[in-house]
DNA sequence: CTGTCAGTGGGGAAAAGTGGGGAATAATGT
DNA sequence: ACATTATTCCCCACTTTTCCCCACTGACAG
């Protein structure tokens, strides 16, 4: 079970690629194989969500439970597919995103690689520094507001 | 068992010929002998179901369950077998597209060809897109009720 | 000062995608 | 029945992209 934390910047090379920060190879489980799944994050956040595969699969498990022939649920799963992608870290342990990808956030020379939880994001910079910016509530009152409930 | 996901633009030839792409190629199960299953999609979907022999065979057991002297489901079934043909994936591993199927997708010079679990989907591009952008809260609906996560 | 590990960059082999010629097969017409 | 036309599909060849591998730099620890 992996999880991930923390953050970094890193150059993005002319050939799409970004390295995985080392702590966060550290976190890979081994059950991942060093492949990771690949795809777009909310409409409201430009960003990548990838997915170690080990992760991805228990997904895949609850697609399966869908019905293909509800239109709502046949949508979702398109949408979801669409951007979906298995790549592979090369033995420099980097992830070569697609342009398509790149091109969905905006993802310029630097890319903000962030650690969340069963996932690893991928944000240009700039765009995570105007979505932190936007959010009127603090930090705390939104902590209490999700946290508060239960018990630490 | 499959699990096809991703998405390629490719071109079609002068043939009628598409290629599979690689990933899609890689999630082949052997049992289907390079061989799929095609047909039309659902009336407000105008693509191509391409599925894998083995991926069809599953799905013909449920076809027999169905009632044939029930109305609705002897129209459903005739028209997914009125549309169904068999074929084998050439040495460079392309689907040839029947003329039928080509003009009932709308497809030209270009095709969208999409993972989507057990099946691929075979588009035109740009009826994709307008397919993609004419709903958007239904995909939130179903991410959170079904993945449990707010939107994807 | 030196060895190791992390991040970055690029050359080149291999694979993937694309197109078309031509033999085998089927369809059509006389 | 045979000739003519059309279609299918097998195979080869070209182009582009991918990715595997090696090499360089800088930071940090011993």
């Amino acid at each position: 079970m992996s999880f991930f934390k923390g953050r970094e910047i890193y150059s993005v090379d002319t050939k799409g690629r970004v390295n995985l920060p080392a702590k966060m190879r550290k976190n890979l489980s081994p059950e991942a194989n060093d492949t990771f799944v690949i795809t777009r994050g909310p409409d409201d956040d430009p960003c990548i969500y990838a997915y170690p595969l080990d992760e991805w699969k228990k997904f895949e498990e609850n697609l399966k439970k869908l019905n293909q022939f509800n239109e709502q649920e046949r949508f979702f799963l398109r949408t979801l597919l669409y951007w979906a992608d298995e790549i592979v870290l090369d033995k420099q342990f980097r992830i070569s995103v697609p342009k398509s990808l790149l091109d969905f956030t905006r993802i310029g020379k630097e890319a903000l690689i962030l650690g969340s939880m069963d996932h690893i994001e991928i944000w240009d910079p700039q765009i995570f520094e105007n979505y932190l910016s936007k959010k009127t509530e603090s930090y705390a009152v939104v902590a209490e507001s999700v946290m508060g409930i239960r018990k630490l």
